[in-house]
RNA sequence: GCGGGAGUAACUCAGUUGGUAGAGUCACAGCCUUCCAAGCUGUUGGUCGCGGGUUCGAGUCCCGUCUCCCGCUCCA
């Protein structure tokens, strides 16, 4: 059995099957769509469902994990705190001439000081329009034209100037990556957070936001979580739902979408033993992924560099897997240190401090985050299961997902529409449905019926035969390997529970 | 946000210099069929992405717009 090359796997392949086989579609399709977001089918739903039930009992099957569930809609301080306020609201220009893009803010860093005062001439000599006024109010240092200021201080003033002046002095800049002048766009907001209402009336006061991510539900869940659990360093504190980012570009299919759901666990640990946990969780997180039968070669560390860490993170990894437009991360770890408490400490005013029974000692947990997409891993586990097969006189299409990620568990199956096949099919069906996600079909051919449950990725399919009237035995057919055996069918219940059992952790 | 490509049935696609919209697959109803798709008969299913314009007439030409894919950029 020869297996094409997963490289000429296609997006667009896997898109078209999941609308076909309804594991996803685009919302509200038949108004043309809406960028970036998409509906789950009745096969998508299941699975989707199964990953994050996988990740949940994964998670909270154990003595020291808490779940919760916090509301969407949270205070407006608690992005402030977060510095999600300051961080997600940078304006950028673009340059019109190489494409490069800047954050209007940083853009400063890559001008030298002899250009700076170029272009600050050029304002300082244009007419006095009210703008230039107000300008020269607000930047003094540079108004004076005096040339000895320290550069630190012009640097800050010209970043100052560039962020509330842009129309200034943008004109008068060369883009940095290829030098030419006056190419830049106008500077454009943007907000990456979605921004509603609490009350019917659009009042600014009343503005809040849809949280950009589910973390600080937990965090400011901390306090009650730990007077009310009775829980003790360490312990963690795990959530699944959903989060929304206004992004520039939607892109990818279900990767990078404005709505999307997280599946997070925060765990908190006492300061100096936070290295240790962080190498704890990375692997217990990756070996999550392989042991629901992702393969191995497609999954990878990625290091962030200690430069481009977020202004909250000690250290982070993102597990990414290998898409076929590319290496994609599908969860974060991250050392998030005591950033996080510290500053909801700051501003809510309310210690989040943790005492230490044992030991006597006060301290601010740090938290060791793992935070996994949910639509990404359902992608993830998606991409990954699809095969195609060449059985020498055609190719099969399978699914191959783990059986308790599989969206149906078991179809049964009439051998043929004859005797009474049909009615004892029908039976076994009602007995399994009402503990398993179960299919019934007598439509077609067996070997049709047995590709189009391959299609859905399901793992077992029950059928009944001839002999099957002699002595209440079924053929179980197993997906990947299409063999079969043969099992009383009083027993099949007991057998699917077998194949589906989890393994003790 | 920029550049490129695409959008016609549920899916994959055809549709000539502008002249009544097609195929295969899928689905459904039968027939056939005793273990791995595509055998037979029949049937359902189309705002040709959306909106304008040109024209006697637009899937086809023009303009705008939306959406998806690819490449940049971005991803605190």
């Amino acid at each position: 059995m020869t297996q094409p090359s997963k490289s000429e796997l296609t997006l667009d392949k896997i898109v078209s099957l999941a609308k076909r086989r309804g594991f996803a579609f685009q919302s509200s399709e038949i108004y043309g769509g809406l960028n970036g977001c998409w509906d789950y089918g009745p096969l998508g739903v299941e699975l989707l469902r199964n990953v994050k039930d996988e990740w949940w009992k994964t998670m909270t099957l154990r003595e020291n994990i808490e779940g919760i569930d916090a509301s969407i809609l949270m205070h407006p301080r608690v992005w402030e705190a977060s510095g999600h306020v300051e961080n997600f609201t940078d304006p950028m220009i673009d340059c019109r001439q190489c494409k490069a893009r800047y954050r209007l803010d940083t853009l400063s860093d890559e001008i030298s000081v002899k250009k700076i005062w170029e272009a600050v001439e050029k304002v300082q000599s244009s007419n006095g329009t009210g703008i230039v006024e107000e300008w020269r109010k607000t930047s003094p240092a540079l108004a004076s034209l005096d040339k000895k200021q320290p550069e630190d201080v012009i640097r800050t003033e010209f970043a100052g100037t560039l962020e509330r002046f842009p129309v200034l002095v943008l004109p008068e800049l060369s883009c940095p990556n290829c030098g030419n002048k006056a190419t830049f766009t106008e500077a454009r907001k943007f907000n990456l957070m979605f921004k509603t209402f609490v009350g019917p009336v659009e009042d600014s006061s009343a503005a809040v936001y849809l949280r950009p991510e589910t973390a600080q539900g937990i965090y400011v869940n901390y306090q009650n979580v730990v007077a009310s659990s009775r829980q003790k360093l360490p312990f963690g504190i795990a959530q699944i739902g959903k989060a929304f980012r206004n992004e520039i570009n939607t892109k990818n299919w279900l990767f990078r979408t404005r709505e999307f759901e997280q599946m997070e666990m925060q765990f908190f640990v006492k300061p100096g033993t936070d290295d240790d946990w962080f190498e704890k969780w990375r692997h217990e997180r990756i070996e999550w992924f392989t042991n629901l039968g992702i393969n191995k070669d497609k999954l990878h560390f990625h290091r962030h560099e200690k430069d481009k860490l977020a202004h909250y993170a000690k250290d982070a990894y993102d597990i990414e897997y290998q898409f076929p437009f590319g290496w994609g991360e599908i969860e974060g770890i991250h050392n998030r240190t005591n950033y996080d408490l510290t500053r909801h400490q700051e501003f809510s005013g309310k210690s989040m401090e943790y005492f230490d029974d044992a030991s006597k000692e006060k301290y601010i947990p740090y938290i060791i985050e793992t935070s996994a997409g949910a639509s990404r891993s359902f992608m993830a586990f998606l991409v990954d299961a699809y095969a195609e097969e060449d059985t020498g006189k055609e190719i099969r299409s399978v699914l191959k997902f783990h059986p308790r990620l599989a969206p149906i568990k078991v179809a049964v199956l009439p051998l043929v529409n004859r005797e009474t096949m049909p009615e004892i099919a029908r039976n076994i069906f009602d007995d399994l449905r009402k503990r398993f996600r179960a299919f019934y079909d007598d439509a077609g051919s067996i070997g049709r019926r047995y590709r189009r449950q391959d299609e859905a990725g399901t793992p077992f399919c029950v059928t009944v035969d001839s002999q099957t009237l002699q002595d209440q035995t079924v053929t179980v057919r197993d997906r990947d390997s299409m063999k079969q055996e043969r099992v009383g069918s009083a027993k099949i219940s007991e057998y699917l529970e077998n194949k589906l059992k989890r393994q003790n952790e």
